[in-house]
DNA sequence: AGTTTTGATGAAGACTTTATGAAGTTTCTT
DNA sequence: AAGAAACTTCATAAAGTCTTCATCAAAACT
C-alpha cells in the first residue's frame, strides 16, 4: 500500500483528503506542521507528499527545499496563493511535481495523486534492480541480502540508490548526513564510501557499483 | 551557454553553487573578489551575476554600482540572513534583482537563476547532433557512447559542444578549465586537445570534429 | 627552396586527488 | 561512568591528471 505523507494545518482540509484518498486504498499520515512531516519522511516510507505552502512552523517551500535535498518523491503543493511568482519557483525550481490552489476539489487532488503515482515509480524513484531500501529497518538490501549499515552509511547509500547514474558532490553527500551545516572535513566521506564499498564487497567480491568521479564526487552505478 | 558570474569569497559555497547550476547546463566563473570579478565582466559575456554582499576588498554595495555603470544584467544578491537591513535596501535600489539568504539552499539559487534568465534572451546556442552531454554523469555523449574523460578534457570539449561552429581561443579555454587565472603555458590546451580528439578517434576513427585555426584556437565542426 | 612560425606528438615528472588503515574524538547506551 | 559504536582526522600510499619539454611536422612567409 502506497504511502501519501499530508503536511497542511487546516484540520478539515487534511481530513477531506484523506477520507478520500483513503477511500482510494491510499495510506495517509497527517502532519499540521514541516518539522514533524520531516521527521516522518526521514524515518519511514513514503510515496508522495502533499504540501501546503502556508504552514504555522516554516514554509512549504522550505520544507520542500530539505525534501529535495535528499529525495526525488514526487510532491504536489497545495497554494492559496494563485498568483504569486512563489508557485514558480516552488514548481519549476525545487522540482515540484504538480499544484492545486484552495478552495480544494478533493476529486481534484486525488486525481492529482493518480497521475503522480501512475508516472512517479517510473521516473522520479527509479530505483536500481539488484539494490532495494528496507526504510523500515534502515537497511539497504544488496542482491537480496540486506546490510547492516551505520546511519551515515545508509543515509549516503541510500541516497545513491534512489538517485543512480549521476554525480553526487561530497559537499552534497556531507549535508545527506547532516541536516545542519556542519563543519566536518569534506574527506570524511571518502571514509564512508570506503566502509560502504567494503560491505558492498562481503557480498559480491567482485562488485564495483560506487564509481569515484575525480575532482567530483561518486555515483551509483545501476 | 550562459555564463554566471559568482562573486562569493565562501569558496564551499561558490563550489556547491557552481556544481549545481552546471549540472544544468551554465558556465560558471567563480571570484573571490570584487575587483577581479569586474575586470572579467569587462572582457566577457557574462548573463546573470550572483554577487555576496559580504566581501573581502569591496563591499557589494561598490561592485553592483559599478556594474551598474556599464550593464542591465540580472544582479542576484547573497546576504547572510542578519544583514543590516539598510544595506540590502540600498541594493535595492541600485537595482538588484533578487536576494537569496545564507545559508544557502543550491536548489533555491539555482530557481532564481532560471527565474532571471527566463525572461531574458532565449539562447543563441545550438547542440550538435553527433554529441551530446550527459550532466549529471559529466560525461560527452559521441554516436551513442558515453565518453569517460578527465575534468579538464570535459570542461573543453562540452564547451565545445554547447558553441559548435565558433573557434575558441586558447587562452578562453584556459579560462573554461581555471575558474582561477592560472599561470600555466597555453599550449598545455594542445595537449588536452591532443587527448580529446585521441579519445573521439576511439570510437569513431575516421572522425575529425575538432578543427584547428591556426594562429587562433580550436572550433568543433558540427 | 630555405627560413620562420605554429601545431602535433609522445614521454617524463610535477602535481593533485583519492584510497587506505589506524588513531583519536564524539556520541550514545547501559 | 564505562564501554561500545560511530564519526572524524591524520599520515601515507596509490592512482590519476596536468604541465612541461624536446622533437617532429605542417603551414606561412621571404
Amino acid at each position: 500500500m502506497q504511502t501519501i505523507l499530508i503536511v497542511e494545518d487546516d484540520k478539515t482540509i487534511a481530513e477531506s483528503i484523506a477520507f478520500i484518498l483513503e477511500q482510494d486504498s491510499f495510506n495517509c499520515k497527517w502532519f499540521d506542521n514541516g518539522q514533524d512531516a520531516l521527521e516522518y519522511l526521514n524515518n519511514n516510507e513514503v510515496d508522495l507528499i502533499l504540501l501546503d505552502v502556508g504552514l504555522p512552523d516554516m514554509s512549504g517551500f522550505d520544507v520542500l527545499r530539505k525534501v529535495r535535498e535528499k529525495y526525488s518523491l514526487p510532491v504536489i503543493i497545495i497554494s492559496a496563493r494563485d498568483d504569486e511568482s512563489d508557485q514558480v519557483l516552488g514548481l519549476e525550481g525545487l522540482g515540484a511535481n504538480a499544484y492545486v490552489t484552495k478552495p480544494l476539489s478533493p476529486r481534484l487532488v486525488v486525481a492529482h495523486v493518480r497521475a503522480q503515482l501512475r508516472t512517479g515509480k517510473a521516473s522520479t524513484t527509479s530505483e536500481s534492480s539488484k539494490f532495494g531500501i528496507n526504510h523500515a529497518m534502515q537497511r539497504v538490501v544488496f542482491n537480496e541480502i540486506e546490510l547492516t549499515l551505520t546511519p551515515a552509511e545508509f543515509k549516503i547509500l541510500s541516497h545513491l540508490v534512489k538517485n543512480p547514474n549521476r554525480v553526487h558532490s561530497r559537499e552534497f553527500l556531507m549535508s545527506i548526513i547532516w541536516d545542519r551545516p556542519h563543519g566536518s572535513d569534506i574527506k570524511t566521506i571518502n571514509t564512508h564510501i570506503k566502509s560502504i564499498r567494503k560491505r558492498l564487497h562481503e557480498v559480491d567480491e567482485n562488485s564495483d557499483f560506487i564509481e569515484t568521479h575525480r575532482g567530483i564526487g561518486y555515483s551509483l552505478i545501476e
